[in-house]
DNA sequence: CCTATATTTTAGTCAACACTAAAATATATG
DNA sequence: CATATATTTTAGTGTTGACTAAAATATAGG
């Protein structure tokens, strides 16, 4: 049973909790919705979606489809959409405001990661 | 700069952000609320909770003071006094309402975990 | 200056996890 | 049944990040 806060921190998954967000959609379709993921991975992800209880499962036929819980979200979905909508509109995020307000401070030295 | 939800994705970093949630607190005083985590941990969180926006920093001689920015938060404090909340009244989680409102799934063969 | 206190930064280790490819499972249809 | 479609599960790999111990930085006070 994995918390939601486990489920959120991947940036894929919230990828994916947006995508069943208005509309119902089976795994395949949000398969091909993203880009360069394998199926196996976007199985996984839903099901962590699922088990910290974002997204409800029906299943039809062969097919499995998902669909955020919003009624069930409360405070949560509140916010989720509202970090979509600042990313739409362009809104200073909380990380970018606090930037801004830091004071100058520079100091970073090398790269960590190292080119092959 | 740390996305919130890098920021919450670890316990710690929850725990210390609710430490700071009402009050003002020195970095050593978390320090000592907390137990069995090193200084040097604590204040790297405390940078990564900084870099998110999710608290202030306050200097004060030999002292830093970090307060969680509440009124910045919206509905993301919102949803994380409830999830306090739900912990102490025992409340049912998402993943634990999830789990019930399934309906009876069961009569599916074995259990999908092997016991080593 | 010297020492104690308060905090940050660095270097290194270990486990968790996002990912892929491939095998397995389940269902629909010829 | 045989095959195609839809999805899940498994095994293995590489990266990330939480952690510790120790060194570094900063400030207060004798």
């Amino acid at each position: 049973m994995s918390s939601v806060f486990d489920a959120l921190a991947a940036p894929r998954r919230r990828e994916i909790l947006r995508l069943v967000w208005e509309k119902e959609r089976a795994a395949g379709d949000i398969h091909q919705a993203l880009d360069a993921v394998s199926f196996g991975a976007v199985s996984q992800h839903l099901r962590v979606l699922e088990s910290a209880g974002l997204v409800a499962r029906r299943e039809d036929g062969r097919f499995r489809y998902y669909i955020a819980r919003r009624k069930d979200l409360g405070p949560l979905g509140k916010w989720l959409e509202s970090t979509w909508d600042e990313a739409l509109t362009g809104l200073k995020s909380l990380a970018e405001a606090d930037e801004a307000s830091a004071p100058a401070r520079r100091r970073r030295r090398g790269s960590r990661r190292s080119k092959p």
